[in-house]
RNA sequence: GGCUACAUAGCUCAGCUGGUCAGAGCACAUCACUCAUAAUGAUGGGGUCGGUGGUUCAAAUCCACCUGUAGCCA
């Protein structure tokens, strides 16, 4: 079990929490917020509680993959992880993320921590340098990540496997037991090459580890797997990448750069000195050595070696302080299964926003998260029905149905003194505060909302006994009709407050509902008495199936729309830079004329297999054909061309490529990608007319 | 392949160190109510706790094996 300082309840402490830092080479989905609500949850709770609670947070923007894929859409990684830290802060603000901080690691405060940790560790002789042979890509002159080598299987012989697993047998092995091993970054051969990589001495840290990891800073189960990897022996880590690689360069060496997992986790603490410097904090109080505040990472499981091994490795190593805890949670299956592009249940989040109200998936998740690390499953039909009948069926509807009175009977003033029945139910509501206070620290949230949900039941059963319709149509009731109302209203208010970390919008909804300032936990321990609120306005709407059905419809198209972009991508890819060119310089007739345009009959088209963009056409010009080689391989399927007429270059120079002599050009518009056009002359035009 | 976790009513899940532990919510059925976003309340049906062995006076709860699922193997 994990345990954190919990301080006596009276005093202030000061919290520092992370979510671990999405890449930034795609979506957030769904997938990804079961982490940030959860996080979010819990430091909103903190904050609540009146703690000083800091959450930071960044995109990881480094590595390889970003590298290629701002290549393949023709713009600079600087632009793309711009872009995409835009499009994932709108995303998690749709979800109500709190973070005080949002940064990057591709930043000047990223850049100095991983610099100066790398240095401190290097001083103390924990950095060694090895040479080790790794695949290299010819034509782009660059090595490959095992995740960009594809081939053949060396255990079951299934085709086109990525170089580190099997997704046909599940087998792992290095790249250099792939059968057949193809780049897929250029589609050539890789070939072996020696490089010098610099190592982290991880067995340095193994006695510091081995006692860290056994001191409550991880969950049961996670210590049980890092036995296994003390059992196994630590290895040294690989910290270094050749260039070409966008991320930061090593002090001290030619064209090294930090391996993308070096620079990630420190992103905590560059994305937090931001914070400080925006905010005047002590960036010592929570990081020096002797750091007194509380410090915790929440991740996801398949990150762990990464948080429980290196990380406190690498702090101290580098004289910093260890976190206070991991927190892992497991994996979102949708419907009990992995999230499906086919079955649409690969949901974005803007997907989800797009059709759905976020605080129904943020209590859908904390009625499902624990502090273990299970997977959590998002069943929809489960989803909707909870949400509906423990949102709006119980817990909301308590104050719609006491609001009237207290407006109609009462001129929106609760009453002033309670009977006994009354204060002791009110009682018993916040007699649970410090149990329920208790499983959101410990991140018992499913726990949490069970418990809230049977105070739900309770109020619910005590309007129905005391039956405020039946004691406003009798005379000299007004005194019980006002007492039920009012407690009702005051219960509501207790459960909100236990429900606002997970409910952040509808809980500003309450406030505005009961005309109080703040729904501090505290708070609750004296009730509203002649308290006067306003007239009852829905707060949460039910969930509507067909909302549903239209997102996921929805999310099978974006699966359809990006598999296609995909396609398209490897050389250009041009989404919305669809900008009209400017006009190129002005020609004499003379220059136009030494261009010999045809009309041609295209009548064959093969694909180029080894080729990313290119198909192979053979052209009819009426007098003798020419084989081009042709660069809408992306826009078009050599079937459906194939007979079409079209217009090409007829006396370009030949020209020799890798895969055969081009001899000419067809004509086409566009982009790029899936946005090209080429050519068709209008009907009754016959292959060797010269366009003139 | 090795290792780790998980497998309880139709659905989603509680069941800590073995002895009212066979439960909750939702769904379903019947009844009641009509204040409320057709919400709420009462009652009820439903599971040989993945399978097979074993330990024990006693196992959903411990052990072994098997099956299925997920993940990790830097």
């Amino acid at each position: 079990m994990t345990a954190t300082k919990q301080a006596s309840s009276s005093s202030q402490r000061q919290i520092l929490v992370t979510s671990a830092l999405p890449y930034a080479n795609g979506p957030i989905h769904l997938g990804h917020l079961v982490e940030y609500i959860q996080t979010d949850i819990w430091a909103r709770f903190q904050r609540q509680r009146g703690h000083e609670c800091h959450y930071v947070c960044a995109d990881d923007a480094h590595g390889t993959p970003i590298m290629l894929r701002a290549q393949a859409e023709g713009i600079s990684p600087e632009a793309l992880i711009a872009r995409v830290s835009e499009e994932h802060q709108s995303d998690f603000a749709g979800f109500n993320i709190a973070f005080d901080h949002y940064h990057s690691t591709n930043s000047p405060e990223n850049e100095h921590f991983a610099s100066y940790i790398y240095e401190q560790l290097k001083a103390q002789g924990h950095i060694s340098r090895h040479v080790i042979e790794q695949y290299y890509d010819p034509d782009k002159a660059m090595f490959l990540p095992d995740r960009f080598i594809k081939g053949t299987c060396p255990k079951c012989g299934a085709d086109d496997q990525y170089g580190d697993n099997c997704e046909a047998c599940g087998a792992t092995y290095s790249p250099e037991e792939l059968k057949n091993p193809v780049s897929v970054v250029s589609g050539a051969t890789p070939i072996k090459k020696e490089t010098e990589h610099l190592f982290f001495e991880l067995p340095h840290f193994e006695s510091m580890l081995k006692d860290w990891t056994h001191k409550g800073h991880l969950q049961t189960q996670i210590a049980n797997k890092l036995n296994e990897w003390f059992d196994s022996g630590l290895r040294a880590w690989d910290i270094s990448r050749d260039a070409p690689y966008f991320g930061f360069q090593i002090p001290g060496e030619t064209d090294k750069y930090f391996y993308v997992w070096l620079d990630a986790p420190v992103g905590y603490m560059a994305s937090f000195k931001a914070l400080c410097d925006k905010k005047g904090l002590d960036f010592e109080r929570f990081w020096g050595p002797d750091a007194e505040a509380e410090l915790y990472h929440f991740i996801g499981k398949d990150i762990i070696y990464f948080h429980a091994l290196f990380w406190p490795a690498m702090l101290s190593g580098a004289g910093f302080r260890t976190p206070d805890a991991i927190f892992s949670h497991g994996f979102l299956t949708v419907d009990g299964q992995k999230m499906s592009k086919s079955r649409g249940t690969f949901i974005m989040a803007k997907t989800y926003l797009d059709h759905l109200n976020p605080e129904y998936l943020r209590y859908y998740f904390a009625a499902k998260l624990s502090s273990r690390i299970d997977d959590i499953d998002l069943s929809l039909a489960d989803f909707t029905q909870r949400v509906n009948s423990d949102l709006v069926g119980k817990v909301v509807n308590i104050a719609s149905r006491c609001a009237g009175f207290v407006v109609k009977k009462f001129d929106r003033r609760l009453n002033q003194a309670w009977s006994k029945q009354a204060q002791s139910l009110y009682q018993q509501f916040i007699e649970q505060s410090d149990a329920i206070a208790d499983l959101y620290e410990k991140r018992e949230f499913a726990q949490a909302m069970r418990e809230i949900m049977h105070l739900a039941d309770l109020a619910n059963e005590y309007i129905d006994q005391t039956a405020p319709w039946v004691l406003a149509k009798e005379e000299g009731k007004q005194t019980e009709l006002h007492e039920s109302v009012s407690l009702g209203i005051n219960l509501f208010r207790v459960l909100i407050t236990y429900l606002a970390p997970v409910l952040p919008e509808t809980a500003q909804k309450a406030k505005a509902f009961l005309q109080v300032d703040n729904l501090d936990w505290s708070a609750i321990q004296s009730p509203l008495m002649g308290h006067e609120i306003v007239k009852f306005k829905p707060m949460l709407t039910r969930v509507d199936p067909a909302q549903i059905d239209k997102m996921l419809e929805a999310s099978k198209d974006d699966a359809a729309a990006q598999k296609a972009m995909q396609q398209a991508a490897p050389d250009n890819d041009s989404k919305s830079t669809a900008d009209i060119e400017p006009l190129a310089d002005e020609i004499s007739f003379d220059d136009f004329a030494k261009i010999d345009l045809r009309v041609v009959r295209i009548a064959k088209a093969e694909s180029v297999p080894e080729a990313n963009k290119l198909l192979k056409l053979t052209l009819d010009l009426g007098q003798g054909e020419k084989q081009v080689f042709a660069g809408i391989k992306s826009a078009y399927d050599p079937a459906d061309i194939e007979g079409k007429l079209t217009v090409m270059v007829a006396n370009l120079k030949p020209r020799k490529m890798r895969f055969g002599v081009s001899e000419g050009m067809v004509l086409a518009a566009g982009p790029g990608g899936k946005d090209l056009f080429i050519l068709e002359p209008d009907v009754g035009a016959q292959p060797g007319m010269r366009v003139k």
